[in-house]
DNA sequence: TCCTCGGCCGAGTCG
DNA sequence: CGACTCGGCCGAGG
């Protein structure tokens, strides 16, 4: 795909609105282990001496824990434009692309028990029950159908029996999108390390970069979304830019060229004529991480990519290849472009607060363009135009996704969200595997998909954690509507359809193959399987 | 149930 | 005094 998708802008937080410095993940890397020794036994000592007064590691009484969480939660409000957030980039996209096939699920015991024998057959009759009888029109209506139809219980459990199944067999499948806790152990280790030096460098030994802040963790590993192995992850690297002039490059509100106002910036040497050029900032930051990567045996550059806004790289962990995307970005303090104001419709959703909340915070922009590097605009080249990124709102979404507080936390109820997600995200990467014409279509579609159905199924209740069967076909379906209509609008920037660069005729048969495997019982989940 | 990682904060240290 | 580092705690996930 070519890159897609689109962040907002956000109000800014005034002065505070930065700090992300401190402990980043990347920090504490090597010594995490020792580290944690430590802790714990000190840990164990502060218990002892119950020298604790209130923070201490004490906590037992849930009435403590209480007490923790709404300090917690004051703070958080307190200090919320603070908050890291990441812009991710659809990098990961033509990445996934390029990177080694890699076979997604082991056979595992699970699966095999849940799907037992005949499975067509079975779980189509399952499916037959989740959905309506029909088209596949709002599958909610079920509910009522059942309200009305079936008053009494045995006739509610006969639907929820198959449902049951219908769930059984999914959740076996999430079984096995698992990262594994060595894998991920491993995988992150190596890549934390070489973040952690590399921004040290870039800040010790770099002029132009100098003045990098704390690395945005964004993408699915980061959001706990990543399936199958831990093998990409997505770092970005914003530099602070004080008051930038923001235009917008091309019609649909994702695309901007960028002028800083006068000021010390050290990225205003690359600026000629009232333009920061995407393509020279990139081009010097490529060369700032090759420099550095030399002294890592382990990470391999990979050739830069025409439109990407990553400098990639990747390192041999065990049997897996780790990619590595870092994206130099911008990050803006100030509100957001006025392409977004329709978009981020959450309040049904999270909330008003948490909307504001979320617009107070920076936005980020990446050198990224669409289409030809020379295509010119107002005397721009598309290849110095930059795409606003809003990943770290979708990260801060994705891990906040309950309407209540306490959605999927400890005493509150679980919901299905993720899982829906996680399993739109594997079956639209087996469809692709399966059909290289689809190549077009990335997670970012998903994703998208996802979001917008949050917003039109806002209450947790919409997504019980034992509807996992029913929300997932009804979140495939709002895919297949999509794909149908060809529009699906940037979760930010409503101005942006992340399908208008995609064939119809692609689109629709990725929608027919969609309900074909909704509508069989999933095959292709199967297949992998056996 | 216990462990690891990521995220956040505050204390401590350095320049 | 501010910038940076370290250590501790917590939640999510496995």
């Amino acid at each position: 795909m070519s890159g897609r998708e689109r962040p907002l802008d956000a109000r800014s937080p005034g002065s505070r609105a930065k700090e992300i410095k401190h402990a980043s993940p990347v920090q504490c890397t090597g010594f995490k282990e020792e580290k944690q020794k430590k802790k714990r036994t000190k840990t164990q000592e502060l218990q002892k001496s119950n020298h604790a007064e209130e923070k201490p590691a004490v906590q037992k009484t849930p009435k403590e824990k209480a007490t923790k969480h709404l300090t917690k939660e004051s703070n958080e409000e307190q200090h919320m434009p603070t908050e890291s957030t990441k812009a991710k980039t659809c990098s990961s996209t033509a990445r996934s692309q390029k990177r080694p096939p890699r076979n997604p699920v082991k056979t595992q015991l699970e699966l095999e028990t849940a799907i037992t024998p005949e499975t067509p057959k079975e779980l189509k009759a399952s499916q037959a029950n989740t959905e309506p009888k029909a088209s596949g029109k709002a599958e909610f209506q079920t509910e009522e159908t059942n309200d009305e139809e079936c008053a009494d219980e045995t006739m509610q459990k006969m639907p929820k029996a198959k449902a049951d199944v219908d769930n059984s067999v999914l959740k076996s499948i999430l079984g096995n999108l698992k990262i594994k806790v060595k894998d991920r152990s491993d995988s992150s280790k190596v890549v934390n390390t070489f973040i952690k030096n590399l921004v040290k460098y870039l800040k010790k030994d770099t002029i132009c970069f100098s003045e990098v802040e704390e690395p945005l963790c964004t993408g699915s590993y980061y959001e706990n979304l990543k399936i199958l192995h831990p093998d990409e992850f997505d770092i970005m690297l914003p530099m602070p830019v004080e008051r930038v002039n923001i235009e917008p490059f091309g019609t649909n509100g994702a695309f901007y060229s960028v002028a800083l106002k006068r000021g010390k910036n050290p990225l205003m040497r690359f600026q000629k004529d009232d333009i920061l050029p995407a393509s020279e900032i990139l081009k010097e930051f490529r060369e700032s991480v090759k420099k550095f990567a030399k002294g890592f045996a382990e990470w391999t550059m990979t050739p830069k990519r025409k439109g990407c806004p990553a400098v990639t790289l990747t390192c041999q962990v065990d049997s897996v290849t780790i990619s590595l995307d870092v994206v130099l970005c911008l990050s803006v303090k100030s509100s957001w472009p006025s392409f977004t104001n329709n978009g981020l419709k959450i309040e049904k959703w999270l909330g008003t607060k948490v909307k504001q909340e979320h617009k107070r915070k920076p936005y980020y922009l990446v050198p990224k363009y669409e289409g030809r590097g020379n295509v010119e605009n107002d005397g721009v080249h598309a290849k110095d135009a930059w795409r606003v990124s809003f990943s770290h709102i979708e990260k801060d979404i994705i891990k906040k996704h309950g309407s209540q507080k306490t959605c999927c936390e400890k005493g509150g109820a679980n919901c299905c969200r993720k899982g829906c997600l996680k399993l739109l995200k594997y079956l639209l990467h087996l469809l692709k595997e399966s059909n290289s014409t689809f190549d077009k279509f990335c997670s970012y579609h998903a994703k998208t998909t996802f979001l917008h159905a949050c917003c039109f199924k806002t209450k947790d209740t919409d997504w019980g954690e034992s509807d996992l069967s029913q929300c997932f076909n009804r979140l495939l379906q709002d895919f297949e509507k999509h794909l149908r209509c060809g529009e699906l609008f940037n979760f930010f920037i409503p101005s942006q359809d992340l399908l208008s660069g995609i064939g119809k005729k692609l689109c629709t048969q990725l929608a027919d193959a969609i309900k074909e495997q909704r509508e069989n019982g999933f095959p292709i989940f199967k297949e992998r399987v056996r």
